[in-house]
DNA sequence: CTACATACCGACTGACCGGTTTGTTGTATA
DNA sequence: TATACAACAAACCGGTCAGTCGGTATGTAG
């Protein structure tokens, strides 16, 4: 999962295989409907071979998503990286994001399903790296914004678990047929962060409208 | 169930006392984890006991859930049936739904997490009424707030779901501890659905900016 | 070829849980 | 006070599923 091309060990290639397999899984079901054996025959293996390589079901899970949020956080920390307005670079995190095959995408919201199935030290460390990876560089843009008087002053965090929020909205099933192709809802997503649901007289004429 | 004050019989004071029950242990953990043992127990009747009165464990949870909806629809249509702009009238709904106990506002979210235990049929009508009771009515104000011009023509029904992600937000804990006391909350989500997260010159004075 | 390790198989177990059954208590009616 | 039925209790059943365990296959080093 870590090394990307390079030859992987025997071990590696089907614990690997377990957890693509787990992936598909549970993004389908939520946890308790997903079977060890499912997950097993699904990769390839039985159950004995299953665990062999993880210690339990949740170690599953939680190793799939580990490894998910970080390469996630590699992912979205190049738009943290890059130069440029706050706008700019959201809107690169966010295409990126949107680029992503559905299957990676829909695992960023998959903690909020299933968060409760951990108990305190897991929990944690999962919320943990799932903020990493997501909310606390969107954060990171945002508050630079804030301070370059992009954006209006408010809580960075609050506004990016609200940004965050629009995301998952819009690739919802429904937005998929109404908004189309990524760049629209991208469009959309940005437009309605930063300007807001409300209509707008043309700023290119200068007087305004509507009460 | 459906009558609200008056003398309940007792067949129908340990129904509610069940479905009282199902609520605090089905906000606090998933489907899955709340067992019919717990929620009699937590009810004060046996397992029989809660057998004489539901099915099963589906329909302790489908009825909790149909009841929640059919009272939040009541409410909040009052909202939707009020004049005023639809800025005023998403104040009220959203304020009456923030004045709501906590479990109660919890419910609502219920039914992403676990709408994928029940089956084709059942899943449809908790849906349906899920719409009814929040989705549509929202709708139904952002709809009129698009035909007064006051809002920026776009799909009404992504918004009011945009709409509904802002307010989850608003009433998460961090936001709790963030942002304090109903009105604030109010206050945030409104402003940052009309107008969005952008710095604006201040409108009273007609220069700008704090760069 | 031997010896040893790692990878894997698949039958099995023990616990848990939804649902049933059988029996008991309360309560209203006549 | 006998009757009848609803409201509950408690033991029980059947299925499911995470995890185990004895074994077999596949290397790999000496």
């Amino acid at each position: 999962m870590t090394e990307s091309t390079a030859t992987l060990s025997r071990s590696e290639t089907t614990a690997s295989k377990i957890i693509d397999a787990a992936k598909t899984l549970f993004v389908a079901r939520n946890y308790a409907d997903v079977t060890t054996d499912m997950i097993a025959s699904a990769a390839g293996v039985t159950k004995g071979g299953l665990y062999h390589h993880f210690p339990s079901k949740e170690s599953i899970y939680s190793s799939m998503m580990l490894d998910d949020f970080e390469s996630k956080q590699r992912l979205f920390s190049q738009s943290v990286d890059m130069k440029g307005t706050a706008r700019e670079r959201l809107a690169r995190l966010t295409g990126d994001f949107l680029a992503l095959p559905a299957e990676e995408r829909q695992m960023a919201g998959l903690v909020r399903r299933d968060i409760n199935i951990f108990t305190d030290g897991d929990r944690d460390r999962l919320v943990r790296a799932y903020q990493l990876a997501l909310p606390n560089q969107i954060e990171a843009i945002i508050k630079d914004g804030i301070a370059d008087g992009e954006l209006a002053p408010a809580d960075p965090r609050l506004l990016s678990w609200w940004f965050v929020s629009l995301v998952e909205v819009a690739v919802s099933r429904y937005a998929d047929e109404t908004l189309g192709n990524p760049e629209t809802r991208l469009d959309r997503v940005l437009a309605l962060f930063f300007e807001g649901a409300e209509a707008k007289p043309d700023p290119a004429m200068s007087d305004g409208g509507t009460t």
